[in-house]
DNA sequence: GCGATATGCTACATATTCTGTAGCGACCTG
DNA sequence: CAGGTCGCTACAGAATATGTAGCATATCGC
């Protein structure tokens, strides 16, 4: 259930009429906060409202939107401890460990300049 | 430096006054069509037109913008043979290789349902 | 030179999406 | 019941994206 009990139009994930599985994924991770909060569930749960507090304060409309689309996406579950990775959100999250240490050094190459 | 050439308040990349430079990351990547583009540079060069193409044919105002924003971020370059990843960029790409994979098995646990 | 075509990029009106604030009903704990 | 949390939603205003058109430049054949 969830994407369209009471959501009109929010088109399925995009590309996924292409028949190409990673366009689907690339929109999906291309959408705002998505990666956002994948990230900052990669240690452990978090309640919505501290999800929340953990994306800079996000509205709560967009933040929902996205919790249900990654619900959808199978990637994350409403544990009784809060929102939580599920195993293949934790596959997905293992790709992105490396973002970090590249991010670091993105950044130094960016104020070298 | 770099993002304001003639540009007025295209925020520098969110995130990036928290001083972690993850952050920034994640919000560059989150903005629509960044991954995509990354993802068809993943091999070759293209030109501003046929990288629109590539795009499912998205209108040319955002696709510029990013183009600019990823620019400015020094992982793609415009080349005498269209834009293509800067040293950066592909091992930016090289992080991403792997969600091709994952695409097929999350795609396929998804029909599973 | 001339037209035809391709490049990167921009304008602008319309649609879609995000933000910010407020608040709902349900559930605990006292 | 009063007070706190939870997940989630409404709604107006702001920010972004879409779609169509077009500009200025450059290259090619003639």
């Amino acid at each position: 259930m969830a994407k369209s009990v009471s959501k009109p139009p929010t088109r399925a994930v995009r590309g996924s009429t292409s028949g190409r599985p990673i366009m689907a994924l690339l929109d999906l991770l291309g959408r705002r906060w998505t990666l956002r909060i994948l990230w900052e569930l990669r240690e452990r749960s978090l309640t919505s409202r501290a999800l929340r507090e953990a994306c800079d304060d996000a509205s709560p409309t967009v933040l929902q939107a996205r919790l249900s689309d990654l619900r959808d996406a199978g990637l994350i579950a409403l544990l009784p401890d809060g929102y939580g990775l599920t195993d293949t959100g934790r596959e997905l999250q293992a790709t992105f460990m490396p973002l970090h240490r590249f991010a670091e050094r993105w950044s130094k190459s960016l104020s070298a300049d």
